[in-house]
DNA sequence: ATAGGCCTTCCCATGATGGGAAGGTCAAGA
DNA sequence: TCTTGACCTTCCCATCATGGGAAGGCCTAT
């Protein structure tokens, strides 16, 4: 199978695969005498196997030390485990920086008039920003956030 | 003011007011006459107007359109707010995404015992996803998420 | 005058991905 | 057999926002 089947088939581009070739993440694949890349069914499962991993956010770093125990059969699933868990952490870090973003905007959209006219909440928060407030906090950031008196 | 005492002021990095100029984000500072860039008051105002865009997720793009709006003095409050409302769809995709993520990674989490021996559900459905269980619903999403590659 | 802390420009790296050029290979059809 | 077109190869460039670092110039306090 040459790169182009081998990339249809488990849904990694042509591109990809060689990238993940040349820094080492994946064996260096056979070679035709004309200089061909060529894959094997394994091969196609261990591109399947990174594509899921991709899927679910693991940068390269991670899909390399998922693979490695993928590949040990003497691994202790606790380490998979730690490892995914680790993951879902970094997630759900991300998550909450993107929320806090997406709903100070969002309260700060919904202070807008959204008219003609130029005077607008979102544009005064930026330019000079409120203190939140320190008590316990309106957790969507609706309030108190901006406003400008 | 020179471009360290601006950096300070403001919150953004040397490098990264350098950079902003470069790609016009900004106007070129004006200079000594030995080469140094120097910064008013006004630039400064400038420069953390940028910072709290970029804290609040907008690309260098979105920022030049807010600073746009901004210098603006006949704008319509509208499009501020159309501006904010689409990077907040942008920021809730990104969210439902990485939340996809996190769910089915801790999902698979849960049925992994963690322990000393090598099976490990984790990296059963990295190797083979499973199909759609006719059965119980799967609550949780993490099954369906790796059907068709 | 000198030290050392600024400043300047220029180049390189990140991470994962794609675009595209220049040139070789292969399979199918005339 | 020759041509055509689809594939393959390597190599370089771009992304996006950010930082590192080198080489060299400037400024200020001692």
């Amino acid at each position: 199978m040459n790169i182009g089947e081998a990339s249809k088939a488990s849904g990694v581009s042509a591109k990809m695969i060689r990238y993940y070739e040349e820094t080492g993440l994946i064996p260096p694949a056979g070679r035709t005498a004309s200089g061909y890349r060529v894959y094997s069914e394994q091969d196609v499962h261990m591109l399947r196997f990174i594509r899921r991993a991709r899927d679910l956010g693991f940068t390269v770093d991670g899909i390399s030390e998922l693979l490695g125990l993928w590949r040990d059969q003497s691994r202790q699933s606790a380490d998979v485990k730690r490892l995914a868990l680790d993951h879902v952490a970094d997630l759900r870090r991300k998550i909450a920086d993107l929320e806090d973003m997406a709903s100070t905007l969002e309260a700060l959209a919904r202070a807008c008039h959204g008219n003609d006219r130029p005077d607008c909440p979102i544009l005064s928060e930026l330019e000079a920003p409120c203190a939140p407030t320190d008590g316990a906090p309106d957790r969507t950031g609706a309030i108190n956030r901006f406003g400008r008196g």
